[in-house]
DNA sequence: CTGAAAGCGCTTACAG
DNA sequence: CTGAAAGCGCTTACAG
């Protein structure tokens, strides 16, 4: 059965325990003939090494920590699909640490530290920047190898995979004034995350370069508390843009607008971020700035094993790219 | 810094290494004094047990394996999410194993095993019911408590939180029924999950007992894919109802049905299941049968941790309670 | 109530 | 190319 060990091996190929080890591990040093000898007997009792034993012995544990706030927002889990793919091609697993809002960060970290994780992938985004500080000394002084995935930091040297957000921000305002919109609103969330804000920059600015009023609505992430506050919203506003820092977000006001009388994208134009399957599920279709998150969580992933092999890495700040994926909305 | 050992402890409060490792694991064992010094050394010098040493000691590593096939499905990163919630409650670790479409279940599930958890939280329902033989000898064998969450099997025995998805089937298509649909379709996908197949039969057995006659419709979970198969399908028959196995297939069909010229509820009558934020974000809302995804997960786990602790659990076939939520769509 | 010692299942210099 | 031995940082009977 599996709970052979490698004495077992050892013993069934006539070999020292020693010997069984270098042919998992450094197979070159292990004589042709022998290493076929014990690679049989391996195969025909099963044996796969205690990765428990091999990580107090090796210190390494070819686990990377994973440290997110909300699986169910639809980027985490996507992140967490690309990771998952590049660790299961390099053969790292994965341990998902989970730090709800208001958790004792401190606390948090040292118990990461404690799981001897090889390195870390922080995905959790609702951090202040005294957190973000505490992460990288945390991890720093741990001699943990850590990137920044999707976190916006104000740290320039923090290892990151990100898309440019201002940018993003800047570029779907500006298609938005480009079509004639005047009193273009944001529509953010009342709890602050980093790339919200960053959004939000880009959109500031693009509006000031305008010659336009910014105008921020924040509002809750939950479609149920959205709908009395944006029947508010258009009994007293005048609005004929809209961007929304999530897909939900801006489905749930285009359903509202829609059903104020509004018609889309006649008199009201809508904008979304992310691309995910809200904006592809909307009538009409929402426009959105696609961001590859599946993406930022493969790339996040494939920099830190290089960073865990201590690789001299040229370029630990990633941008990847975005692009608008226009529909119907606008 | 935090890579104190439990030497360094010993050694500053003047103690054996084995007396600090009876104040963490059995504190009642030691004296009121020597304790409280102990653990006043422990907070000076931030020391947390290593869990790697901890877990080749004591052979167990408070570490539960969790086995998903895809986290981007909204149930899965639901679950997941009250799976957290209670493992961190308990002071459990989640070690995250996806095995994709295609992979090699037998090679998947030795590497699980020399991961050395304590106990595995199965989601991923992409399983034959060779798979889960197979899944259910592997761990029995290697004496590993686990649970299957929201996976339909057809073995009587094994330990299984979900919804009587026969029943949810069941109940959405009497629904229909009972207002007056004849020609009621299930969408289903093409690709086969074990409690597809299980609302596929509630539909069914409902339909059979009305006198009418069952029409299941296979489509991708893809809504680029669904378009043009929807679009023929409205072209070739009638249709006055329609329930599909998951909210996003409901919505997609929804919108192409209206964009046909179809009123919805009016000439028909659409319900979806899991009642997701796609749900909710449709225009017209969507019926559909709520299922307690979340619970799932937090109840797996709260029964995992039982079986863990080899208590006699009474019940390991937990069947959780769904009902119907109705929007505008019925 | 406390300590000395063995052991968990591996890896890795060190000899040969 | 191979083996004997120390050690990774803990836990846990066993004595006392």
């Amino acid at each position: 059965m599996s709970n052979a060990t490698i004495y077992d091996v050892a013993g069934a190929a006539g070999v020292s325990l020693a010997t069984v080890s270098r042919v998992l591990n450094s197979p070159e040093k292990v004589k042709e003939e022998t290493r076929q000898r014990v690679l049989k007997v391996i195969k025909e009792l099963g044996y796969r090494p205690n990765v428990i034993a091999r990580g107090l012995a090796s210190r390494k544990t070819t686990t990377v920590g994973v440290v997110i706030s909300d699986v169910t927002r639809a980027s985490v889990a996507q992140m967490l699909s690309g990771i998952l793919d590049i660790a299961n091609k390099y053969n790292y697993s994965i341990k998902l640490f989970s730090i709800p809002e208001g958790a004792d960060v401190l606390d948090a970290l040292q118990n990461i530290v404690a799981e001897q994780v090889d390195g870390v992938l922080y995905l959790n985004d609702e951090l202040s920047d005294r957190d973000v500080e505490l992460v990288k000394k945390m991890f720093t002084d741990n001699n943990i190898p850590f990137v920044f995935a999707n976190v916006a930091t104000s740290d320039p040297i923090v290892p990151t995979v990100s898309i440019d957000y201002v940018k993003a921000g800047y570029e779907i305002t500006k298609l938005l004034i480009d079509q004639g919109c005047k009193d273009i609103y944001l529509l953010s969330t009342a709890r602050r995350y980093s790339v919200n804000d960053k959004k939000e920059e880009g959109y500031t600015k693009a509006m000031l370069d305008a010659g336009l009023e910014p105008k921020i609505f924040r509002t809750s992430g939950d479609t149920a508390i959205n709908k009395p506050h944006f029947e508010t919203f258009f009994a007293n506003v005048n609005v004929d843009g809209a961007i929304a820092v999530r897909d939900s977000i801006a489905v749930s006001f285009l359903n509202i607008a829609i059903n104020n009388g509004k018609v889309v994208p006649q008199n009201l134009k809508v904008a979304g971020f992310q691309n995910t399957r809200y904006a592809a599920l909307s009538r009409p279709g929402l426009t959105s700035i696609d961001i590859p998150v599946y993406d930022i969580g493969a790339v996040s992933m494939r920099l830190l094993t290089k960073l865990m092999q201590s690789k001299d890495v040229e370029n630990t700040r990633i941008i990847l790219p975005h692009h608008i994926f226009k529909r119907e909305s606008i």
